[in-house]
DNA sequence: TTACTATATGAGTAAATAGTCATATAGTAA
DNA sequence: TTACTATATGACTATTTACTCATATAGTAA
């Protein structure tokens, strides 16, 4: 497969306010589902679907406990990505704003 | 708008092949539309669309000359975010190597 | 064993996205 | 004016994605 479809799968799989804030939560280390899904307060099912999407893209790991999976993020980089996101956004959005003044 | 959900929409702008091949061939500076449809091989009309789903997120900014459009990768945080994703799809990849050895 | 809890998944629907073809628009040049 | 070039867009179809509800699976505890 060519790099720039695998690329735009990791992309895909944080292209979500759901999934993108299952990583943010995740920031704080790793958490089982039955602490995600109150915190989403979204349905269950929806909150594992998303959450197998991440892990099918490796953004997410995950072991088990018990009856409990605990899912963590991967790979720092994830973060990094999230981090610059926020930083245009915000450059973007301060960049709006002085042209008002 | 949540923070997350704009976000969201930055990520999905980059979760395309062919909008990430488009910002690969914009590392080396502006390039106008007639220059990108070749060299990505597809209908003007498809790549027209691409570019402007890029413009409405602010991934990509463009002047007019003429009757030419130059497009250009509004922000450096773009080609990080992109670069990160190499290296965390690199480092997955060398680790599953590594477990084959 | 039975009952319970945590998580995942099949099946279906609704909505979003990507792609194509034809055409519109805008600028250039004769 | 007409003809041409570069780019964008309307209308349509096909594909993918998100979500819900019901149910399955796996582990725990009585």
């Amino acid at each position: 497969m060519k790099a720039c479809s695998l690329q735009a799968e990791i992309f895909k799989a944080l292209a979500h306010p759901t999934r993108l804030q299952i990583v943010e939560l995740l920031r704080e280390g790793e958490k089982c589902v039955c602490e995600i899904v109150p915190e989403l307060g979204m349905e269950q099912s929806n909150v594992s679907r998303h959450l197998n999407h991440l892990k099918k893209e490796g953004v997410v790991s995950c072991r088990k406990e018990g009856l409990k999976v605990y899912y963590r993020v991967s790979d720092p980089g994830v973060f990094q990505m999230v981090d610059l996101c926020t930083e245009m956004l915000k450059k973007h959005w301060e960049s709006k704003q002085d042209a008002l003044i």
